[in-house]
RNA sequence: GGCCCCAUAGUCUAGAGGCCCAGGACGCCGGACCCUCAUUCCGGAAACAGCGGUUCGAAUCCGCUUGGGGCUACCA
């Protein structure tokens, strides 16, 4: 026994560019990478994109980008380059032409004329009959030379040899020994006409190529996996461990799709999540931390990160939960970084920041009531623009009343005398508008709030007033004070609750 | 239909025969705090799919049933 060669851990992610980052996808991948990190190894990122017909532009620039936003970090890729490259399928056409001369001419392989009208309608009739569909065989003993022949002038696909006796056994990290009998198998086709790759044949190839030691993958290729172990072994290569991951389900328990919301790592930006909290979200779908954490880096679980700890179960998404581990990391983040992440909601929505207080002092003031950067770019709006309309309950609640007008005027004089403009100043002068109305404190609180805001709810009256600024409370006060004398009707928004 | 995987509260999960009349998290309900909301804190309702085994003892082991999911393409 010679001494085993510690073999460097290498994984891969490898998605078909067909369109944006699923986060099923953004998932496997960010276990890739967990396990990369546990293990020291490199984490590889490859393109599977054989099949022309189903490529969506700009997939794969979309994909990488949402990677990347998640902090996933691959060392080889289509985009970084590697020793083991090319890392598009596509240009690896080579690899696969030569593995598939290489089974054919060992006769593993042969050449299948049989049309796809044919075999289609083979499959109707099977199923007709109750028979599970399977491939008859038809080509299996044609002579190698008549069909060589065949094939100068006819389209053929190439069909792996399968051995109908025996099985073939998964060991799976996750679900250990999975056993399946060669005889449910048929010969299934490795290559199109012209020779591009299926699936099941260049995965083998390029994972081998690629010196992959450990296949981490969603539990929708469980099922394959015996094909590719049969691929592996007529063309006598050595096949990596596996580890099936559980599915990501709607909370209908059906597929994900479209028609359940958010699928996609660029929505759920667009929802105004951060990608650490869609990433630590992710992690907690299938894996538990030993110690029972939620709230975690992606270095963090690195460290932690254990395939046995891997669930075996499909898990559903939970918006309510991501929202919530969002407004954690509303609320934690440095303020300036999640102003960062902020500033592109504050320009859709339009807001002007010479108009107000600095973007990380609006975070700080509201962040505390914020689940997504939407709301939290939704309740500064007011620090930048004043209210154009009014919630109904709270005018009915705290305007209507014939005195309101007089109690904002008396209020804004007084406070045209505080200074400093701060937070206990300000809070000293409500006593002192209070008291000289002989009225309790909140029945001027609410009302300011109201005018100032245009709503019920909010951040607390007086670091509001705060980051305001003088002139715009003042000014907005009387604004309000104005529409009220005039009996004009207040622009009403629709109740908040 | 065939083959394969799975099964703890609404959801994510802890649990690898006695520590569990099942623990944590989100959500939900109630309360405290407060100028509102939110945060925070306290409390509460809520689960081992069913049935048979094995065992002194089963959420944990085995079998069956039921239920869910996956594969069964000249998709990946």
């Amino acid at each position: 026994m010679g001494p085993e060669e510690p073999r460097v851990v290498r994984v891969r992610y490898a998605p078909s560019p067909t369109g944006t980052l699923h986060i099923g996808g953004a998932r496997t991948a960010l276990f890739n990478y967990l396990f990369a990190l546990r293990h020291g190894g490199r984490l590889v990122l490859r393109v599977e994109d054989t099949d022309q017909a189903r490529q969506v532009e700009g997939s794969e620039t979309a994909m990488i980008r949402g990677l990347a936003s998640l902090g996933v970090v691959w060392d080889e890729g289509p985009d970084v380059g590697g020793a083991y490259g090319p890392y598009r399928q596509s240009e690896r056409g080579e690899h696969y032409r030569r593995a598939a001369a290489q089974l054919l001419e060992q006769g593993r392989a042969y050449r299948c004329f049989c049309t796809a009208g044919e075999l289609e309608d083979e499959r109707q009739r099977q199923r007709q009959q109750g028979r599970p569909p399977r491939y008859s065989g038809r080509c299996r003993e044609l002579d190698a030379d008549v069909a060589a022949r065949r094939a100068e002038h006819e389209p053929y696909v190439l069909r792996l040899r399968v051995p109908q006796q025996g099985s073939t056994v998964v060991q799976d990290l996750i679900r250990g020994t999975v056993g399946f009998e060669n005889a449910q198998l048929d010969d299934f086709v490795i290559t199109k006409p012209g020779g591009t790759p299926l699936y099941n044949f260049a995965v083998v190839i390029d994972d081998a190529q690629m010196a992959i030691t450990h296949v981490i993958r969603g539990e929708e290729h469980l099922s394959n996996t015996p094909k590719q172990m049969l691929v592996g072994q007529a063309l006598g290569l050595e096949v990596p461990a596996f580890a099936h991951l559980p599915m990501i389900l709607a909370p209908d328990r059906s597929k994900l799709s479209k028609r359940h919301g958010a699928t996609s790592v660029e929505e759920y930006r667009e929802q105004g999540i951060l990608p650490q909290a869609l990433a630590n979200y992710l992690l907690l779908l299938g894996w538990s931390s030993p110690d029972g954490q939620e709230f975690m880096t992606i270095a963090e679980a690195g460290q932690r990160f254990d395939l046995a700890r891997v669930q075996r179960t499909a898990a559903i998404y939970d918006q309510k939960k991501l929202e919530w581990m969002n407004g954690q990391y509303l609320r934690t983040l440095p303020a300036a970084a999640v102003a960062g992440a902020a500033l592109p909601f504050v320009r859709a929505a339009g807001i002007d920041l010479s108009q107000g207080p600095t973007l990380t002092a609006a975070v700080e003031l509201v962040r505390e009531r914020s689940r997504t950067l939407r709301e939290l770019v939704d309740n500064m709006r007011f620090l930048y623009q004043a209210p154009t309309t009014f919630d109904r309950k709270g005018v009915q609640k705290y305007l209507a009343e014939p005195v309101a007008s007089e109690r904002l005027r008396a209020l804004a004089s007084t406070l045209f005398t505080v200074a400093p403009w701060d937070h206990d100043h300000l809070s000293q002068a409500f006593d002192q508008v209070a008291e000289h109305l002989g009225v309790k404190r909140v029945l001027i609180i609410h009302p300011a709030r109201m005018a100032v805001t245009g709503k019920t709810v909010g951040p607390g009256l007086f670091e509001m007033l705060a980051a305001l600024g003088p002139e715009k409370t003042i000014r907005q006060l009387n604004r309000v004070a104005d529409l009220l004398d005039r009996a004009e009707e207040l622009p009403l928004s629709p109740a908040l609750d």
